[in-house]
DNA sequence: GTCTATATGTCGATAGAC
DNA sequence: GTCTATCGACATATAGAC
């Protein structure tokens, strides 16, 4: 009763050498050719595990979607604290932005390179960013806010849109800087 | 003295049709081929007029630039109240993002398409951002906020992120209804 | 499962006639 | 200035041997 649960190795190195291809230089940048040169296997070796490029890069996201939350997860657990973990939100853009040559969000530059929206690789968007608010709107809601004018939906919005706001910025401006400013507004917007 | 100020008109429509090519599908996606069929017009044509696809991506962005610009600033100016103008940044974004089938910004979405940040397409990308980030401390500043502990740079950083974020929040989920709530927090930013 | 060799198309860019 | 015809390179994908 054991189902396929490790890929042949073939099949990883495919994929982890395409997923640094495609986050490096984007989807329509990088050719079969040269993810099966830097994989060191031949090109029908690629097409055995993999139907189509776009499949590839379905394989990709699904792997990134994993990894990043991964990522993110583990900053944010450093803290206990409920106030402290919703600005570590931003603690870890500083680290994993200027960890990645500033290359921004794999789901967000995707975007840009299939501007259809029928496309299933807009789908894994969706379901990437409906993740993030989630879990920013599970830190948010474990501060328990004065329940004044200013709801969570408020909140949880404006959140999800810094943080949105602030990848673009480093990956444009190629700096981080100017996210302690950022998490010093997040920190009066939650007081 | 004259100096060539009127483009021809074969000048004119490979540029107006690369432009939205390459704003509806962006820059990969597009071909010489298809510009060149949709202009209606040979390729050596086309060659004479534009020495190569990245100078016509550049000549793209110099004009997007000048009519984004043309658009953000008629909304604003359809109020007086320094207050009101600031919030009318978002009302803009309403009506382009809706109106432009919500393909986001041409800039942030080619960013992605050049990963090289030397590339010299990037460098224009920058400079639209600049105008931008001042334009809003423009309006910021209009507001002659009180000298409390938050300062005018917080808050320019603050609301220029709110705009960036919104639009890839409105690019990737193909609806504007958010903002409303987005500019209530501005709202509440600035008083 | 991995390989070499190839099929078929499109890419950006150019030559040379008119 | 605009055209047709074509170039060489590279794209994704496949056939068939081992």
């Amino acid at each position: 009763m054991k189902t396929q649960h490790s890929a042949s190795s073939t099949h990883t190195k495919i994929l982890e050498t395409a997923s640094r291809l495609f986050y490096e230089q984007g989807y329509h940048l990088t050719g079969i050719n040269q993810v099966i040169a830097e994989a060191g296997i031949a090109k029908a070796s690629f097409y055995y595990h993999f139907s189509s490029k776009e499949d590839l890069c379905i394989a990709y996201l699904e792997k990134r979607h994993q990894d990043w939350f991964g990522w993110l997860r583990e900053e944010v657990e450093r803290s206990e604290e409920p106030q402290e973990r919703l600005l570590s939100l931003f603690t870890f853009l500083e680290l994993w932005l200027a960890n990645s040559d500033f290359r921004g969000c794999a789901f967000l530059n995707i975007t840009a390179e299939f501007p259809s929206p029928e496309n299933r690789i807009r789908l894994l968007v969706l379901n990437h960013k409906d993740a993030l608010q989630a879990y920013i709107a599970q830190l948010v809601d474990s501060l328990d806010i004065p329940a004044s004018g200013n709801n969570s939906a408020y909140l949880i919005n404006a959140i999800y849109l810094l943080f949105e706001g602030t990848i673009c910025k480093c990956q444009m401006y190629r700096t981080t800087e100017f996210i302690k400013n950022t998490r010093e507004t997040v920190s009066q917007l939650i007081s």
